[in-house]
DNA sequence: TCTGGGGTCCTAGGACCC
DNA sequence: TCTGGGGTCCTAGGACCC
């Protein structure tokens, strides 16, 4: 048995845990620049806010109705995750974080008939020791457990756990699940099954597997099992480091100004460098990338990418800078006006597998000194405030985030402040 | 004015090899 | 008026997820 632990409209309960006065209000959260709406409290669901939808379509409900807005706080979610996860942990050893506000257990061993209780169990514990509200599906397959995580969320909110444990009650639940709310069925699988006359989960065990296979490919095939309840999605007990890692986002001002996809570039590479370091890789290729404003039909379009190998496999900051921005001079045109620029480095391997170069000239020992110290002490601040010459400080490419909160758990300047 | 960012997996088809 | 067959590797693109 399974277990889907997932956090309810996680980043908007984030914010409503430090302003509880927005508790059965309308909250909606931004993602970068602003730009749409990725989180909602139900209050704001039902006032017809849909995930993605641009903040700029919204603005007149925001007003009408006094919606709480907020820019995303990456900083905050991520430290109120980290300790959600610990008390998932607490419950099963067995466990797979699987998004910053969703996590598998597995119960494998556990006794059936107390498996609904400890579904309520993990929910009140973390509802007092976090105040995150969370939702608990329990079934035999990790489909199974979505699924029985939004029915639980559909049937009955406050009870927040569904317990799958006979086949009576997995059928009531996939008769309920619509083809297009089935984990792993996305908007195009979605279309292509209603038009062969398949609806519901229900319907798609009724398909032959074989139909399954050729429409779907071996991912519609093991579907098909898992709706079965046999599984067939492997358990990641421990994180798999990245294969690639990408650092990208939209410029805050449309540009044309090459010294800010420059300053942009560079911070976007220190950014995928440090994240090499925190996971102990090295990568040994960079892919650049600059676009401008697809949605911007009226000007002139281009979109560009550049792969550059290594000659050695690195994560050193200033190296990756440098091969970003040789990069960036390669697929750099006049005349355009830049939305969005962005780094992914690739072929990444564990750092004690990296194979020296014989016309090495770089002093790598010395070199990871130097940023194990520069990393321990931004680390330690909070900030990146030692950084490399062409990153700049002035953050001219900044993004807009109008209605940043606090980072009340991880910032000693920014603590919540109680008046008695 | 204004539309996110970071991932994974699978397949088809081309390049290349013998 | 005719041009093999069987492999591997790589990449681009499409599907999906949160």
């Amino acid at each position: 048995m399974y277990a889907l632990v997932d956090c309810n409209n996680f980043y908007a309960s984030c914010e409503r845990l430090f302003q509880p006065q927005l508790e059965n209000k309308p909250v909606v959260v931004f993602s970068n620049n602003d730009g749409c709406a990725i989180a909602r409290s139900d209050e704001a669901k039902l006032l017809g806010i849909e995930m993605g939808t641009p903040a700029y379509q919204i603005e007149h409900l925001i007003k009408k109705h006094k919606i709480a807005v907020f820019s995303s706080n990456y900083t905050l979610y991520g430290d109120l995750s980290d300790r959600i996860m610990k008390i998932l942990a607490d419950f099963t050893p067995k466990m797979e974080i699987y998004s910053i506000d969703e996590a598998f257990l597995d119960l494998s061993g556990f006794m059936y008939d107390d498996l609904f209780r400890m579904g309520t169990e993990i929910k009140s514990t973390v509802r007092q020791h976090v105040g995150i509200p969370v939702s608990v599906g329990i079934a035999g397959t990790k489909t199974l457990a979505k699924m029985a995580n939004r029915y639980a969320k559909k049937k009955d909110k406050k009870l927040g756990v569904f317990y799958a444990s006979d086949q009576n009650l997995i059928d009531e639940m996939l008769h309920f699940t619509k083809v297009e709310d089935v984990w792993g069925i996305g908007r195009q699988y979605a279309s292509l099954l209603k038009k062969n006359g398949i609806y519901t989960a229900m319907d798609v065990t009724k398909t032959p597997e074989a139909w399954m296979r050729k429409y779907l490919t071996v991912v519609g095939q093991r579907l098909w099992y898992e709706l079965k309840g046999i599984p067939s999605i492997e358990w990641q007990h421990l994180p798999a480091p990245k294969k690639n890692i990408c650092t990208s986002r939209s410029l805050g001002k449309l540009t044309d100004d090459k010294s800010i996809l420059k300053e942009a570039i560079s911070n976007h590479a220190a950014t995928c460098a440090l994240k090499l370091r925190n996971q102990k890789s090295c990568a040994k290729a960079i892919c650049v990338f600059i676009n401008t404003n697809p949605h911007k039909i009226n000007l002139p379009q281009y979109a560009r990418s550049v792969t550059i190998e290594f000659d050695t496999a690195t994560n050193l900051t200033g190296e990756i800078i440098q091969y970003a921005l040789k990069g960036l001079d390669i697929i750099f045109r006049e005349g355009f006006l830049y939305k969005k620029v962005g780094v992914i480095v690739l072929e990444i391997i564990p750092e004690n597998q990296v194979q020296n170069s014989l016309f090495d000239c770089i002093d790598r020992g010395k070199n990871s000194k130097m940023l194990s110290a520069v990393d321990k002490i931004n680390r330690s601040i909070g900030k990146d405030v030692v950084r490399m010459a062409s990153q700049g400080f002035e953050r001219r490419y900044k993004l807009r985030s109008e209605h940043l909160s606090f980072k009340y758990t991880t910032d000693i300047n920014e603590i919540l402040k109680v008046k008695i």
